[in-house]
DNA sequence: TGCTTCGTACGAAAAAATTCGTACCTTTGA
DNA sequence: TCAAAGGTACGAATTTTTTCGTACGAAGCA
């Protein structure tokens, strides 16, 4: 599997939120943060389809494209993360993400249920 | 603060996990992996000294170069990634890991005692 | 003392990633 | 019907990142 870039992740993000969409459409999104020129746009999307990360649906003249293998991707790009960042660990990036006090109570009380869970 | 670039973060690991090293140290830790010129790596690192990621003790000849606030800058990685992966959400981050099962049983443990201090 | 090895400095080449200009085709609607 | 608006294709320029060549000073040692 090839290791999206920069400006590849931050249209996958789009394609993840929002499901099957045109260049158009992502485009625009990006320009909520951005300055991007459409045909920018559009050349990365077609990068993307020959990196396997997306696929294109050209029935119509509007293209739609939409992700490929999500979860895939999604773990991939963990694995890796775990491995730079924590060097491997997975309870030290959760430690850290606790640590960062961005989980809630109830997210606590989940996670214990799911920890019960895979315990058994 | 900037985001490291990945031949960055290949370093910034070595220094993580090896603590304050010298740039031959470096280099040849990145030579077990793949090919890199000693300049190549040097530079890198002078880089990152100006980019604020590492500073350099530069008091005997063979400069020794250590990571600047690790904490801050892995929870910053870690925010980014959150962000971009996950749409912001931690808990779907740690329901992604536990899927991927990556976790042994003593992480396990280790977690739910964490969690436990936590509610405390 | 010299010569070989090992260090830094730094500009610039090379490679990778990003952006855009231009050509050209379809659709739309006055 | 035909001009305007909006779509794709794609080479190439630009920018960013990575790599390296070369110069030159310290240290080590025969």
């Amino acid at each position: 599997m090839l290791e999206p870039t920069k400006g590849e992740l931050e249209i996958l993000q789009i394609l993840w939120e929002n499901g099957p969409s045109t260049v158009r459409f992502v485009n625009t999104k990006l320009n909520d943060v951005r300055t991007v020129n459409y045909t920018s746009t559009l050349k990365h999307m077609q990068i993307m389809v020959e990196k396997k990360l997306l696929s294109a649906d050209k029935s119509s003249m509007k293209h739609v494209y939409h992700v490929v293998e999500e979860k895939k991707t999604k773990n991939f790009l963990l694995d890796k993360f775990v491995e730079r960042i924590y060097n491997g660990s997975s309870s030290k990036l959760i430690m850290a993400l606790f640590g960062n006090k961005k989980v809630s109570k109830e997210e606590i009380k989940e996670i214990k249920d799911l920890l019960d869970q895979i315990e058994d």
